[in-house]
DNA sequence: GATGAATGAGGCTTCATTCAT
DNA sequence: GATGAATGAAGCCTCATTCAT
């Protein structure tokens, strides 16, 4: 697959000149993250471990949870680009849902900044469902749906559970594999872990003569 | 299973008069654990909650940290002695173990805040490993060794693992299954849970005929 | 008139032990409101000038403003107590109404600080018509509309203007008269302006043969 | 009275070309003064407002205080520029002195403004008393002081009273009756409030037959 | 003439902790 | 055994101001 690097997206599709401090700041929390949990960060780190003032933070970024937002945002905009042409060859849903699951799976396996902060920061977070990168993470939802639908048409995936179950059991099937991985900061393999999970979401939900046995747990266990 | 009341075990062994500020305190951290993360949590509430003044916190536990190092305490002496009891009438290696595993879970199901102390509160804290909790963990997994090696003995058990990796994989597999439910606060069951981590592992690790398919994987998911 | 010592009322109606501290930051607000606005202090100040630390503000009175609306409580305390008592013996409405005039504008020739807090720092700022302070406020109102009520039904007093309006014609006389000695910190004499207020005020809200002449300006004037 | 327009003046007496951002500042700053004290506007929202770069009012004013001094300039050169202009027909010291109080008075009614910056914002300032502004307001008060002069020599006005005093009587006055209508934002009538006035000043400092009665308490009200 | 970037000083507030009684 | 009082360190954030381009 190729791989589109972070910096040739930015510069081709818009030359902003983007100020120095606002990079630093967000090299910065970056690189405290891989080290320590955000509410653990203080904005005095930020600013010497980026050499640049405090105050741009909130000049920038409007205050210290909207510097992790535009840190998450950009992971996210990379991680979707990638996906969309990840996605372009391929055929058929379940093959297309085998690639994103293993692309959302890799995401977390080589980048536990965004993991952690998508899996432990950002939820219960007053405010965190209206903001910008919820909305990207809605958009990430509709392509997972779009795809999940298309399955359903062309008869490749089960139509006598709702779509949204369907779409839950995945993404939670996600968390649920790399959640400890992320917690204790533990190695973990994106192809045994996507096989694994695409394994036990396929035998539940692809349409046919699936067996039985194991489905009513495998959904209860997957769906919130 | 007889259950074995809390009281019973303190007032056996010691027949100390405990400063009842000390008592308080400890309810009330437990209390408020139930709400809210530990670093959430401020002397001043506890001390408000206990109704009890905030520098004994200091006088009984050194520090709020001490604090929670006890309330983690009272809990695992409680568990491990019920589990001491529910071993006592079983047979066999792979039983014992199946008790032990539905035992850690059930304390885990039903009392979420040991577990979000144990599983995210005091790792990464410097200092855990020479405190006198992880005495009592440590305690507890001799006790899951000792298992194991009768196991081996009994030819229930291959001998062809280390026994420090099997008890990682039961320790780490325990942590696994739990730890998306108590993260998200969502419920789950220690019936199904136990049931399917008991399967995957004994698979991976009886003694004997069980295929060889998936176990190098199983093991290496375990295993920290 | 006997006036009332502050202390007095104090330590006769409640021996509570007042932590130092909390007197001490008291009066270092009350000596730097003489000399500044509310908010060109800073808690820093009022550490320094109490010699206490700021912490205390939080722990005593919730926050900076918090201490504002203590030291305002305190002086309504005695005002409205040497107020009582100054009305004890007077009899007829339009006497009371004179007493009350005469006791307010003192007040706030003798104490400018209640009088700049009152007159200019505690209006429009959210959350003072909910505030402790404000139900004092509205006590003393309570007491004003008491005494012109009585003057109505004893006929020394006007009935066909509404007492609410009555009542604002006589709260915004006073503080018409005293506020540009308030603002600019000039001296002014309260037997003057009480004196040339009352003269205004029964003129207009007297019952029975006063001439017309002037009344409607005044009263315009002074309604809000 | 013919009005004066605001640009004529500076375009007549100096046809400098102002650079559009020192115009745009100054707008700013006006704008938001009508919805906020000084010192709760910000560098940022002036320069937001104006749509300028923040560091044009260093540039242009030295710093946020002296864009306010200059604006309050700008109010006071249409202000005296439309006063002489006012004054120019009248005959009679008096006469003079009841156009110079209406048309400051109506100054205030109508430029809220300019209304708080000189009754609130600018005193008590360390350096006003040496500023631009100030010089302006002497310049004022200069023309005041020779109409009183000229009312003295031709028998109008009082000789017993030192010119200072009277001078300091007007201003004040003027200052007293608007002062609570600026500072809680209520409308007031030029109309009324200039004939009150006029009424208790000439009563006060007309020579002649006018009542002994009431003279202190003016003079001593007035005078700071 | 105008701008974007950056900064230092300081504001309010929170909190774990200590100590004399 | 228990308490009230007090504190230092630090946290997040705001703002007027400067400077190179």
């Amino acid at each position: 697959m190729p791989r589109i690097s972070l910096a040739s997206k930015r510069s081709r599709s818009s030359p902003v000149r983007v100020p120095p401090g606002r990079v630093k700041l967000a090299e910065a929390l970056k690189l405290l993250l891989e080290r320590k949990e955000f509410n653990a960060i203080t904005t005095a780190q930020i600013s010497r471990t980026s050499g640049v003032n405090e105050a741009l933070i909130y000049k920038y970024f409007g205050d210290k949870r909207g510097l992790l937002h535009h840190v998450l945002g950009e992971f996210l905009d990379i991680h979707f680009e990638q996906l969309k042409a990840d996605l372009k060859g391929i055929k058929g849903a379940l093959n297309k849902l085998t690639t994103l699951i293993r692309a959302h799976i890799h995401l977390y396996e080589t980048n536990r900044i965004v993991a952690k902060i998508l899996l432990l920061e950002v939820r219960n977070y007053p405010g965190y469902f209206e903001s910008e990168s919820y909305k990207q993470v809605r958009r990430y939802s509709r392509t997972l749906v779009k795809i999940i639908e298309e399955g359903r048409s062309r008869g490749e995936i089960r139509t006598d559970i709702p779509v949204g179950t369907i779409r839950q059991a995945i993404l939670g099937g996600i968390e649920h594999v790399c959640l400890p991985g992320i917690i204790y900061n533990r190695p973990f393999s994106t192809d045994e872990l996507s096989a694994g999970l695409c394994a036990v979401l396929f035998d539940g939900i692809k349409a046919g003569e699936s067996g039985a046995r194991g489905r009513s747990a495998a959904r209860r266990k997957m769906s919130r």
